[in-house]
RNA sequence: GGGCGAAUAGCUCAGCGGUUCAGAGCGCCUGCCUUACACGCAGGAAGUCGGGGGUUCGAAUCCCUCUUCGCCCACCA
């Protein structure tokens, strides 16, 4: 019967809610990880279910070694994002915001952002995160607004937050300003543009080069390095902007560089940073004109020709050109290629734009990090986002939190129409505190990042004192993409050391990204993401979280093919039903009571039980090591190995037998297999929480009310570990594959048993043969095993030799093909003899000997001695068969 | 312009300080419904570890360089 989790899942989860078992211990050390909240804008895509499952692995495992784990979910209000999904279905019944009004438009976005923050958190339920939900956050709870004000009004007070008048990034969909992370790059091919400025003398032409021309009308100079030859003289002189006529000055700055376009720079203060700057240098007095309006058309201005007022910008820039060709001022046209900025929401072409905007002083709370780092109070792994993290934190800029929409945390300045004092307040103010007279609350709200930064602390309560506050603060592990390194983390890290004082957790770990098997990021307007719940529906959510951490090593992207669930998911459903399947077998031999493995005599423990029982050791330290490093893949998959490629292909196998033995022997395996898959049950339970839970349940002696989710992890027990059963169930299991491995060469049908003789090399390994003949026998279908000194048949027999020089000899009289055997026996030969003629090389090699260690020195030298002897055995072989 | 990542079996990827490291899953081939599992069992085939150079006794693994793909940062008018 194969595992089917839908009716598993949904209840064993209830079983976690009712014990409560996602809340931290009353006692104990905690560990703490804040959930990066999902936007509300929509339902979860695969990114969460790598991030969530990536956080939720870390917090399972952590809780089981004791800690008081506490995951701390919620959900994000999402400014732009959530302002632009409600926006749209305003726009499907075709209206708009403004026409809707302020007030009735939040009430909308509420309703919105209720339903779709309820449904997040059911999927984030369904795929098994351990969160606790009693203390779930929304960036826009009250209580969460009033952390985030109480951080604004402070800073406001430090004077930290500053009204800044400047070019910032403008998007003209969102009708909003952005941060500068908010406007990504774009490498884009564009033209380059060589229009002549008539010189107002009408002594001839200067040649400037933009990517823009429709901004020329906003140019209030030109400028050229005071020390290019090719324009001496010209500074002081003036230029007819083309199209309009409009005469400006021509002046130096060493700014230029004299080696781009002309060397010529048209200086358009109002829509270009770089030029705002270079403007206030040569003409601090000069207007600075808008050209655009603030969706991007063409101002009604007198600066702007008539032909081109209300024109979007772009098609203005059409126009434009084609003007300039009729005037004969344009020179050429070049191709371009630059990087041109988009927002991050929408894609549209952000606009440079001068603007007021509110910004956050930046470098004291960067240095404040820094300093932390360098004294190591936290860590980034995997390492190499160091330099790119450090790059952006000694570099850092202010930040522009005013955002001209109306989904968000208002800004909290007030300025009184009278007096005009402006201030900020942690309470909206009645009156004018200095004069009595009206107050105005400035229109605009936060950046969403604004209150997200607060995250490590505002969801434990800050600004009050709480019990949760001290206890939980600082947490441990953050967990996310590097995606938001610059947006969030590294912000989180700003304000923890300026509000908390210290660092908000001790280490971030970056994970890779998903996406489809073209290496793009999965996306709803590309149409190739994949939709959790779907997998979850279809494979469960073991298998979709199994998929999520044994393919991801460590920060590597996880490249996932929408286009073939089956392929994707498979393996990990697949593992969960061979775990289910196993289980069942186990669970069907068990009586009630099984004793507990320090509980037996050690002497009744058979080779194979030594054997899984050291195996068990290992994976519980492999294991172990792995989650501690963050090496989840391994982790994982050192499991997947001890259960199917340990105990179930070879344990289980081998001791079926003593199942149904004596009392002794049955309670001797009883209690290893109890032993082994107690243990991994507890070491695969983090990423595969369901399933194991389930089949934990139900191992005998539990008690009704127990849980595998704060079980003790197990831990390793060194009278356990045990080389010599590793070792020798080895030569065992290679006994075994090379008689099957002949079977199915000579294709000799399965039924048929067969004859087979072992000459063991030495009285330990005869021994050990001995003592697993029956296993042998069984596993390897024979009929009989002969352990002789002497081979029995040899001429008719198909042959084997073992690393160490042990045979085996598979009885195949009438079936024997000599020529095949002969061919096989060379190709082994030949084999080796390369083999040897490394080695030997390597142990001639003075440079080595004298230089290697002297460990690696002797165990090459073992080794050569073991080929020989093996060499020996199958060239004596061939010559008894008689082959060439 | 600067930085980072990837390039290993048909596909998706491991290989984390050098000496059984050439691996896994899927796919493929052969044979099996051997009563835990056909979402399975057993046995196989399959890669000159992107190219070139260097260091070393020894390199898929370290260094340099080149090529291809992707990402990030930057006042490329």
């Amino acid at each position: 019967m194969a595992y089917d989790p839908r009716p598993v899942e949904p209840a064993i989860y209830k079983r976690w809610l009712d014990a409560g078992v996602f809340q931290p211990r009353a006692q104990g050390e905690p560990y703490v990880i804040v959930m990066p909240p999902p936007n509300v804008t929509a339902v979860l895509h695969m990114g969460h279910g790598l991030d969530i499952t990536t956080q939720d692995v870390l917090i399972r495992f952590e809780r089981m070694r004791g800690r008081a784990a506490l995951w701390v979910p919620g959900t994000d209000h999402a400014g732009i994002a959530t302002q632009n999904v409600v926006e749209k279905l305003l726009a499907e019944e075709g209206k708009t915001r403004f026409e809707v009004g302020r007030e009735a438009f939040l009430a909308c976005v509420w309703e919105f952002v209720k339903k779709t923050g309820r449904t997040i958190l059911e999927q984030l339920k369904v795929i098994g995160s351990s969160a606790d939900w009693s203390r779930t956050r929304f960036t826009l709870d009250p209580e969460y607004s009033r952390a985030v004000r109480e951080v604004f009004v402070r800073l406001w007070e430090e004077k930290l937050i500053y009204r800044g008048h400047r070019v910032i990034h403008w998007c003209p969909r969102c009708l909003t300003a952005l941060s500068d992370e908010e406007a990504e790059h774009h490498e884009t091919n564009g033209n380059l543009y060589y229009i002549n400025y008539p010189l107002a003398d009408n002594s001839g032409n200067v040649t400037v080069a933009t990517t823009r021309p429709e901004t020329m009308f906003g140019d209030i100079g030109l400028v050229y390095n005071p020390k290019d030859k090719r324009y001496k003289g010209l500074k002081g002189k003036q230029a007819k902007i083309p199209l309009s006529g409009l005469a400006i000055p021509i002046a130096v700055d060493d700014a230029v560089d004299q080696a781009f376009g002309t060397g010529m720079l048209k200086v358009t203060p109002a829509h270009d940073a770089n030029d705002f700057e270079i403007a206030n240098r040569v003409w601090p007095n000069e207007e600075k004109p808008l050209i655009t309006t603030e969706d991007t058309r063409m101002e009604r201005s007198s600066r702007v020709p008539e032909a081109l007022q209300g024109l979007d910008r772009f098609d203005a820039r059409k126009k434009i050109v084609k003007m300039l060709e009729k005037e004969g001022l344009l020179v050429k046209v070049e191709q371009h290629q630059h990087s041109v900025r988009r927002c991050y929401r929408c894609d549209s072409v952000v606009e440079p734009r001068l603007s007021d905007q509110w910004f956050v002083k930046m470098k004291p709370l960067a240095e404040r990090v820094m300093q932390g780092y360098a004294k190591g109070d936290f860590k980034i792994v995997p390492e190499r986002w160091h330099a790119t993290f450090e790059n952006w934190m000694n570099n850092i800029r202010d930040w522009n939190i005013s955002r001209q929409l109306w989904w968000g945390h208002r800004i909290p300045v007030f300025t009184c129409t009278k007096c005009e004092h402006q201030w900020a307040d942690r309470e909206d103010p009645k009156q004018c505190p200095k004069c009595g007279g009206p107050v105005e609350q400035d229109p605009d709200v936060l950046d969403t990042w604004f209150s997200s930064w607060l995250w490590p602390f505002a969801t434990l309560g800050w600004p009050e004192k709480t019990p949760d506050l001290a206890r939980f603060y600082p947490g441990h592990t953050l967990v996310t993409g590097p995606d938001i390194l610059f947006f969030w983390v590294a912000r989180m890290l700003m304000s923890g050391y300026h509000f908390m004082g210290t660092k908000p957790f001790s280490t971030v770990f970056l994970h890779g990204i998903v996406r489809d098997t073209k290496h793009r990021k999965m996306s709803k307007s590309l149409g190739n993401g994949i939709d959790p719940l779907v997998v979850v529906e279809k494979f469960g959510a073991d298998a979709l979280r199994w998929t999520c951490i044994a393919n991801t090593a460590l920060g590597q992207d996880l490249m996932l093919d929408p286009d073939d669930l089956e392929t994707t998911f498979a393996p990990g459903r697949n593992f969960a039903n061979k775990v289910w399947n196993i289980g069942q077998f186990i669970l069907g031999q068990l009586p009630a009571q099984v004793p507990a493995i320090e509980a037996i005599d050690r002497r009744q423990l058979t080779l194979a039980d030594r054997w899984i029982l050291s195996r068990a050791q290992a994976t519980i330290q492999e294991t172990t090591a792995s989650f501690e490093q963050f090496r989840l893949d391994e982790a994982a998959k050192r499991c997947f190995e001890f259960v199917w490629n340990e105990l179930a292909d070879w344990y289980v196998e081998a001791v079926k037998p003593r199942l149904g033995g004596d009392a002794k022997a049955r309670a001797t395996v009883h209690s290893v297999l109890v032993y082994c898959f107690d243990s991994v049950l507890r070491l695969l339970h983090p990423v595969v929480p369901f399933i194991t839970e389930e089949l934990w349940q139900k191992l005998p002696g539990r008690q009704a009310n127990e849980l595998l989710a704060v079980a003790d992890w197990p831990k390793v027990r060194p009278e356990l570990e045990d080389a010599g059963a590793d070792r020798e169930f080895a030569r065992v299991k290679t006994a075994i594959e090379h008689i099957r491995s002949i079977r199915a060469e000579y294709r000799v049908p399965p039924k048929t048993k067969l004859r087979a003789t072992i000459v063991a090399r030495g009285n330990d390994r005869a021994a050990t043969f001995a003592g697993e003949r029956e296993t042998i026998e069984r596993l390897a279908q024979l009929e009989s095993l002969a352990l002789d000194g002497a081979t029995q048949g040899a001429g008719a027999g198909a042959h084997a030799v073992f690393g160490d020089g042990s045979e085996v000899v598979v009885a195949l009289e009438g079936t024997i093909d000599v020529q095949q055997e002969c061919r096989r026996l060379t190709d082994e030969l030949g084999r080796l003899d390369q083999q040897l003629k490394g080695l030997a090389a390597r142990l001639t090699n003075q440079n080595f000997v004298a230089r290697a260690p002297q460990d690696v020195v002797a165990r090459e030298r073992e080794k050569e001695k073991a080929w020989r002897d093996q060499r020996e055995v199958l060239a004596g072989k061939l010559r008894s068969l008689g082959c060439s």
